[in-house]
DNA sequence: TCTCCATGTCATTCG
DNA sequence: GCCGAATGACATGGA
């Protein structure tokens, strides 16, 4: 398909299509029985498959019929392996795809492992049957080899009697014989590692040899449709990445009328609408070939879905995002992807050929709303797929790149590794290609819907992509430049590139919704943290509020005893001078009416209806936290039981401090000034000291 | 069937 | 006038 000549003029041309078609065309002769020169035998039920196709894909049948000449071959396959098991197999065979449910996977794993079946071990099961069972229960190990591989390519020191049958190149329709040869193979996996098999595998050496030769030639092969494991660094490019040619460039869309695999894998598998229903979520299509090209995110399992439906479009463009920023995925899922089917029977809808992966419309619109199940398998094969690039990002660059159809040059920035899908580019010059060539050589087709019914709301219109719905938009460059890249250099990408308007139109739109997509999360972003800021802050204050609030009430009960201590303090004073009516409306003139002294002016003091201060203090009435030390201690002038002064005797009340109002200090002042022979107080030399601070000590 | 939530997109405003 | 950022409003689909 392709050739070579100088460097400088040298062309290729691979088609995307071809491997596809190939497989297309075996499926539809398989289905018609055309050209089928092979029955395998499960469970007493007959299987019309291409023995190529199956030693292809299975070691096991690749050891079976490599040596067998002449048509007419039937396998009968042991008991092991089971028509549920083997059905979907045979499937993936023809169509790249395994449709399996929970309740199928281990019977199809067992059989996958048993047959040899390449780029299903760890890609598929590894991981899903972990996840579709509890893990407390014990989880069968997928082994990474074949049993029949490891027997045959890897322990050279046994072989099986089927062996030698296989070489003898004799048709076997013997049903019977074909039951012993798979006995035999049974035994000899049974058995491994059994002493008497390995000295019967030492005496027959030169078949094993012979077997072993077989093996290791079919993995230097390349041409087969499923990359092997053991090749996956020299798979065919065309159909690992169909999208993608030599030198960087990229194929045409591929239409692929895979419609009916997938279709017929979705009935096989439900052959009921309320089956279907409860299977649903569980079902699980993993898809080989082409998908390394569109892979899924790290941290992004809803990129699966990528394309959201206004995107939709008959050539589904690849993205372009990962495969620069990572290169070619190459990893130990061998370009597997798992797909959910849809959930309901009515969205088995015929699909949107011309992408390599045939979904539904569900399947492509479920970005960012799949199930659990969905989402770790997508995570699962995400990682497996960046495991070794270490490649990171966020949710949103995939979302960037999953919404925006638009093909791309691929391997613009690949990996510095070696790219097994560009095995013809030397490392370093993997160069985005020119943009003449680029339109010259391919397409690189971005399906944009138009308008806003973008859905495959029918059948047919899924089936068709009408000029009506989807302009078609080249772009030498890729999407990720478009979003990526600030003003300046976008401009400078536009100037390099000469677009026409509808090509301007449309790079302008996918950067303006880019930009806006990412705004919008990070403007969500900032609210839920503003939220958050907001609720912390509210929180923040709740409990100052607390906590003001109970000084408050604390300094209120101060208050009042305060204001209780002060008027008895008054009221003694006022007794003690012998104040008259006039000076005591004297003294509540300047006093507020909230003063202890106004209340002076109706009630007279009364030695015998208050306690005097004397007692007062004896029962400590003033709170110790307004109380002062002995410091500042308030000294009372002791009285005896008619109230007069004992002269020369004090007590020293352990309260100093009294909060006063101006006015009454200014009316203690006033008191105290007074001079004693206006006082007919015996206790003259008693008197009131009223700091600036206004408030009182009493000392003598 | 309704509600909630996440997300993308559009329209608008502002710098 | 263009562009980018921010944001409200709306639509959509899954849970």
């Amino acid at each position: 398909m392709s050739f070579e000549s100088s460097r400088t003029s040298m062309f290729t041309f691979q088609s995307s299509v071809h491997s596809s078609h190939v497989l297309q065309c075996l499926d539809e002769q398989r289905q018609k029985d055309i050209l089928c020169d092979l029955t395998v035998v499960v469970e007493n039920r007959s299987f019309r498959a291409h023995r190529s196709v199956l030693a292809s894909c299975s070691d096991y049948f690749h050891a079976r019929v490599t040596n067998h000449v002449g048509h007419g071959l039937v396998i009968s396959l042991p008991s092991e392996v089971t028509v549920a098991g083997f059905d979907p197999l045979l499937q993936f065979a023809y169509t790249a795809k395994l449709l399996f449910t929970k309740e199928n996977i281990l019977e199809i794993r067992n059989c996958a492992i048993f047959l040899g079946f390449r780029n299903l071990d760890k890609a598929c099961f590894e991981f899903l049957i972990p996840k579709f069972f509890d893990s407390s229960k014990s989880t069968p190990t997928v082994h990474r080899k074949s049993r029949w591989k490891s027997k045959c390519c890897m322990e050279k020191s046994s072989v099986s009697k089927s062996s030698i049958n296989l070489d003898d190149g004799e048709d076997n329709d013997n049903e019977e014989e074909e039951r012993k040869n798979n006995q035999s193979l049974d035994g000899l996996q049974k058995h491994k590692g059994d002493k008497a098999s390995c000295q019967e595998a030492k005496a027959q050496a030169d078949i094993l040899r012979s077997c072993s030769l077989v093996c290791q030639e079919k993995s230097k092969q390349t041409d087969y449709s499923i990359p092997c494991v053991d090749n996956c660094k020299t798979p065919i490019k065309e159909q690992i990445c169909p999208g993608l040619s030599s030198k960087g460039s990229v194929s045409p869309a591929t239409p692929r009328a895979s419609s009916d695999s997938t279709d017929q894998a979705g009935s096989h598998c439900c052959s009921s609408k309320s089956n279907l229903a409860q299977v649903t979520c569980e079902k699980v299509v993993m898809v080989s070939s082409c998908l390394p090209c569109v892979p899924s995110l790290p941290g992004n399992p809803n990129s699966l879905g990528f394309m959201e439906s206004q995107h939709l479009a008959c050539n589904q463009p690849v993205e372009a995002e990962d495969v620069q920023r990572k290169g070619c995925p190459v990893g130990p899922f061998e370009g597997c992807r798992f797909m959910p089917l849809p959930r309901l029977e009515s969205d088995y809808q015929p699909l949107c050929y011309g992408f390599p992966y045939s979904l539904t419309k569900r399947d492509w619109e479920g970005e960012g709303r799949r199930s659990t199940v969905e989402r770790e398998v997508a995570e699962h094969l995400a990682r497996g797929f960046w495991q070794d690039l270490s490649f990171q990002t966020e949710r949103s660059a995939a979302n960037k790149c999953a919404n925006i159809p638009c093909l791309l040059p691929l391997h613009q920035d690949s990996s510095k590794e070696g790219c097994p899908f560009l095995p013809e580019l030397e490392p370093g010059k993997r160069e985005v290609p020119s943009r003449e060539a680029l339109l010259e050589k391919s397409s690189y087709s971005s399906c944009v819907q138009s308008g806003e019914d973008s859905e495959f709301d029918t059948e047919g219109e899924s089936e068709s992509c009408t000029s009506e719905r989807v302009c078609e938009v080249q772009l030498p460059f890729s999407v990720e430049q478009i979003a990526a890249l600030n003003r300046n250099d976008f401009q400078q990408l536009l100037k390099q590139h000469p677009l026409t308007q509808e090509q301007l139109d449309f790079v302008h739109d996918v950067r303006r919704r880019s930009k806006n997509r990412i705004a919008a999360q990070r403007c969500r972003k900032r609210k839920l943290d503003c939220i958050h800021n907001l609720e912390y802050e509210i929180d923040k204050l709740r409990t100052e509020k607390e906590k003001l609030l109970q000084e408050q009430n604390l300094l209120n009960k101060l208050k009042l005893k305060t204001r209780q201590s002060l008027s008895d303090l008054c009221q003694w004073m006022c007794s003690e001078a012998k104040l008259q009516p006039d000076q005591l409306q004297m003294l509540a003139k300047y006093s507020s009416p909230d003063c202890p002294l106004s209340a002076l002016v109706t009630q007279r003091p009364s030695h015998s209806s208050s306690p005097s201060l004397h007692d007062r203090a004896q029962e400590n009435i003033y709170p110790s936290s307004a109380c002062s030390t002995a410091d500042t201690p308030l000294t009372v002038p002791m009285t005896d039981s008619r109230g007069y002064h004992l002269t020369g005797e004090t007590h020293k009340v352990p309260c100093a401090t009294l909060p006063l109002r101006p006015s009454e200090a200014t009316a203690l002042r006033r008191l105290a000034d007074r001079p004693p022979k206006e006082r007919d107080n015996p206790s003259a030399n008693s008197h009131v000291v009223v700091d600036a601070s206004s408030t009182c000590t009493i000392d003598q």
